[in-house]
DNA sequence: TGCGGCTGTCATGAA
DNA sequence: ACTTCATGACAGCCG
């Protein structure tokens, strides 16, 4: 115990982790150092795939730093052993426990923590630790392991003490929904898991599971809110919006403050004054040890069959000083996880380093561990047959493209199942909610990482695959689990229109609709700052182009049909008016003709009554009655009024004319 | 199998 | 010069 306070008070450093195995001992070695703050609420239990703990393992979870600031302790290291303190700061938490062989999908070092520390034999102290870290920073406070003791031990600080099982209670819900979480998780799990798992229920909440399991799940839910609550704030605007708020948060990164509160970004800083989540404080770690290509030294060495069968394969390789190589457990190898990066690169300092670089490393390092993976179905998808856009996808096939992806072999053999998942993240479309993120083929955490932190958290772990026709999966998934993730991600990319999928398959950090919609100083700055291949950046500018003009055209036969509608709307109303006018018309017709009628009738009684000077009647076919402009009534010969009318019409045509 | 509607895409010109 | 928009034309898909 006092070592791991002394490795604890140390902010942790190299850790020996030794797994027993059935075949061998399989030691790995890991430098480990926590980010963390007081620690928030581990709430990424549902996150965790956990798929069963290694065959046999005897490490343990270091205590979570608790010292009230940014500790670098908290380490998984074998029981036993002592730790160096000394050890240079170059953790790699995640792909250590993949080193070892545990067979899950970590999406965060808080997953490779709780991992371990189920999966460890002598899991109950990590978890008391784990969860009496996870208590503490739920409630404000971080339980400091001198003063907390006891909750080292798991049971000291009550609260402690409950979050203890907390891990377990939300560990015992995601194996008891394997098929909302992972799917036939539970058939992945082994017998030892279940022993384990049962055992450490045993001894953490075997007498209130129920009490325990309300409890994780409201601690859940704060420190999800928490947790979410800065990521959100961001997410709720586009990519682009989000820019800037990153890019100042990135500002802060610092190769050199890697451990110290507040330096890891400006998001961080503030941390101060709000506690800074957990999986910021992971993330961030892994983003920088990533950046800075964790290569002081020459620890890194390239995994044999790559050595071999990629010779011009650019990328560093973990070492994770196995020493017992030949125990090496499937899945084990660490190689093709860092990107191809110029070898001054590696001399390079946190000092040298600008956080920008950061960002492409992160960036290249992302795409270039996730291309090649799909390298046979990008060829696939821009061979399809139902591929129209012959213009683009022409420039698909350039040697730039095939040169870059080369570029990155071992990736192809570092089976990247969560890439994949990734990419169905980032090319959804949709930012989820970090809520949603617990998906079963964990697809859209990826979305909120690259595009709202900037921080391209690389939870991608390269295994050589079991097979050599074996895919982008880090593991193989037990029969019905399988069947299950192939078909959701069959109807996944069915559902994909051709650029999401080339997105997808170009790996893309932007969906599809962020690529069309963000504004174009957005979009020009987003592919200068990243890193990204020419193939990638005309395939940006294709679906730009492309979803602007789909849109456009749209718009267009919207607006054409609109068109016709009114068109016909008009038509309609003026057939309906010309019949109107036809109805006045004829009403107009027959007044006329009633008034013709009236005033023939009138003109015969008015001649009827009419006497000449002798008295005799006046014949009407003889003279005519017309009104003068004094108004007065005259009768005159019709000679004369024929005249007189060829007079007026004479006239009438002469003004016409003069018209 | 042919047809019409719908949709995506490209080419082109205008703003 | 670049981007966006509008639109005709074409091709593929589908009922």
């Amino acid at each position: 115990m006092k070592q791991l306070k002394r490795w604890w008070s140390a902010g942790g450093g190299l850790l020996h982790l030794t797994v027993l195995l059935s075949s061998g001992v399989l030691r790995v070695d890991l430098d480990l150092y926590l980010l963390l703050p007081p620690p928030p609420p581990i709430l990424l239990r549902d996150e965790l795939l956990f798929l069963g703990p290694p065959a046999s393992s005897a490490y343990e979870l270091s205590p979570v730093s608790t010292s009230g600031g940014w500790g670098r302790a908290g380490r998984l290291h074998p029981k036993g052993r002592e730790l160096d303190p000394a050890a240079p700061p170059e953790g790699q938490l995640l792909r250590e426990v993949r080193a070892l062989g545990v067979p899950f999908i970590p999406r965060t070092r808080v997953d490779a923590w709780l991992v371990h520390s189920v999966a460890a034999g002598d899991a109950d102290e990590a978890h008391g630790r784990l969860g009496a870290a996870a208590a503490s920073s739920a409630g404000g406070a971080g339980a400091s392991l001198d003063g907390g003791g006891q909750a080292v031990q798991g049971g000291g600080d009550p609260q402690a003490a409950r979050s203890g099982p907390l891990g377990a209670a939300e560990e015992e819900k995601a194996l008891a929904e394997p098929t909302a979480q992972v799917p036939d998780a539970g058939g992945c799990a082994s017998e030892e898991n279940e022993v384990l798992r049962e055992k450490h229920e045993g001894v953490d909440h075997s007498s209130q599971p129920e009490e325990n399991e309300e409890r994780a799940s409201a601690q859940k839910e704060n420190s999800f809110q928490q947790n979410n609550e800065n990521e959100n704030k961001i997410a709720e605007k586009p990519n682009w919006e989000a820019e800037k708020s990153t890019e100042s948060r990135n500002e802060g990164i610092s190769l050199g403050d890697i451990p110290l509160p507040g330096c890891i970004s400006d998001g961080m800083n503030s941390s101060a004054h709000h506690p800074v989540t957990f999986s910021q404080a992971i993330s961030q770690d892994v983003n920088l040890h990533e950046a800075i290509l964790l290569c002081p030294n020459n620890t890194f060495v390239r995994d044999p069959v790559e050595k071999t069968s990629q010779p011009q394969e650019p990328f560093l390789q973990f070492n994770s000083h196995t020493t017992n190589p030949e125990q090496t457990l499937p899945g084990t190898n660490l190689t093709g996880f860092l990107p191809p990066v110029d070898n001054h690169m590696r001399n390079l300092t946190s000092q040298d380093l600008d956080l920008n670089i950061f960002d492409e490393i992160d960036l290249m390092s992302l795409l270039a561990t996730e291309n090649d993976l799909d390298q046979i179905d990008i060829s696939q998808l821009f061979d399809e047959p139902d591929s129209e856009s012959g213009l683009s996808l022409n420039s698909y096939h350039n040697s730039t493209s095939v040169t870059k992806f080369n570029s990155s072999p071992s990736v192809c053999e570092g089976a990247t199942g969560y890439s994949s998942d990734y990419d169905l993240g980032a090319v959804g479309g949709y930012y989820q909610e970090p809520s949603k993120l617990c998906h079963v083929d964990h697809d859209s955490g990826f979305h909120g990482d690259l595009t709202f932190q900037h921080v391209f958290h690389n939870h991608t772990y390269h295994l050589k695959p079991s097979a050599p026709g074996s895919t982008s999966e880090p593991f193989s998934w037990p029969g019905k689990s399988q069947k299950i993730r192939s078909r959701y991600l069959e109807d996944t990319d069915r559902n994909l229109s051709r650029d999401e999928r080339h997105a997808k398959a170009l790996h893309i950090p932007f969906s599809v609709d962020e690529i069309v919609r963000m504004p174009v100083d957005s979009f020009n700055s987003m592919l200068s700052r990243y890193y990204l291949t020419d193939l990638q950046v005309s395939l940006l500018r294709d679906i730009r182009r492309r979803g602007k003009n789909k849109v456009a055209a749209q718009n267009c036969r919207k607006r054409k049909l609109d068109i016709i509608l009114n068109l016909e709307y008009d038509v309609c109303n003026l057939q309906a008016k010309k019949e109107t006018l036809k109805r006045e018309r004829a009403q107009c017709n027959k007044a006329i003709n009633i008034m013709k009628q009236k005033l023939h009738d009138l003109y015969r009684d008015v001649f009827s009554r009419l006497r000449d000077d002798q008295g005799r009647p006046v014949n009407p076919n003889l003279y005519a009655l017309q009104c003068s402009h004094d108004g007065s009534i005259l009768l005159i010969p019709k000679e004369l009024v024929a005249s007189g009318h060829k007079k007026e019409t004479q006239k009438g045509k002469r003004k016409e004319r003069r018209n």
